[in-house]
DNA sequence: CATATGATGGACT
DNA sequence: GTCCATCATATGG
């Protein structure tokens, strides 16, 4: 596996969003090493998106989508961390939110002080994937395209898979176009349509 | 300081 | 489908 280069980042989000589905997102943390394989991602732009977090102003907390893309972008929604990659290059702001993942390696660490052993429960959902995966705010802004304790990363021979498109869930005020990519039939993609 | 907000998740009808 | 606990942040007084 190797890293994704920034130039694969600095494209539209619609396409970002669309070839980050497949990749591998790992976390390194102090109790070890943790994989899932992306399996449901949206889109965000900025000024034009108001459901976008960079539809208003740049903030200490927001400011990742303004940067170059590749970096991690993370916020908190009710009560739970999300994990964004940033897209589109500096000064143009975009955002991948990534949904869920489908669990590779490490699952034992991600079931540790859960409550259910339910593996499908772990990491469907951008709430219950930065829970699993033990992502808060102290990584936003990190590098994804340099080794640290989070990365996201791609093989050549990946298998084929079937992509769906749909509107983004969950946001109030959603653009007229599908945003929300995730793989066909995958038992981790958290809601259908 | 007070309060509104939300890219959620879980419990319930 | 509905209801609501959640909590960091943004914003206004």
């Amino acid at each position: 596996m190797r890293l994704l280069s920034r130039a694969f980042y600095e494209r539209d989000p619609a396409i970002v969003a669309h070839e980050l589905l497949g990749k591998y997102l790992v976390r390194i943390c102090k109790e070890g090493r943790m994989v899932v394989r992306i399996v449901e991602t949206e889109a965000y732009y900025g000024r034009g998106d108001p459901a976008s977090r960079a539809y208003k102003r740049k903030t200490k907390l927001n400011w990742p989508m303004w940067e170059r893309g590749g970096l991690a972008f993370i916020y908190m929604v009710h009560g739970h961390w999300l994990f964004n990659t940033t897209a589109d290059k500096k000064g143009r702001p975009g955002a991948v939110l990534i949904r869920s993942g489908e669990p590779v390696e490490g699952i034992e660490l991600m079931t540790r002080g859960k409550r259910t052993g339910d593996l499908t429960s772990l990491t469907k959902g951008p709430g219950k994937l930065t829970s699993a995966l033990r992502i808060t705010s102290n990584l936003n802004g990190v590098d994804l395209t340099k080794p640290g304790e989070l990365m996201i990363m791609g093989n050549k021979n990946d298998p084929p898979f079937k992509v769906v498109s749909a509107y983004r869930v969950g946001v109030r005020k959603d653009l007229m176009r599908k945003l929300r990519f995730y793989i066909g039939g995958n038992p981790f993609v958290s809601k259908k349509g």
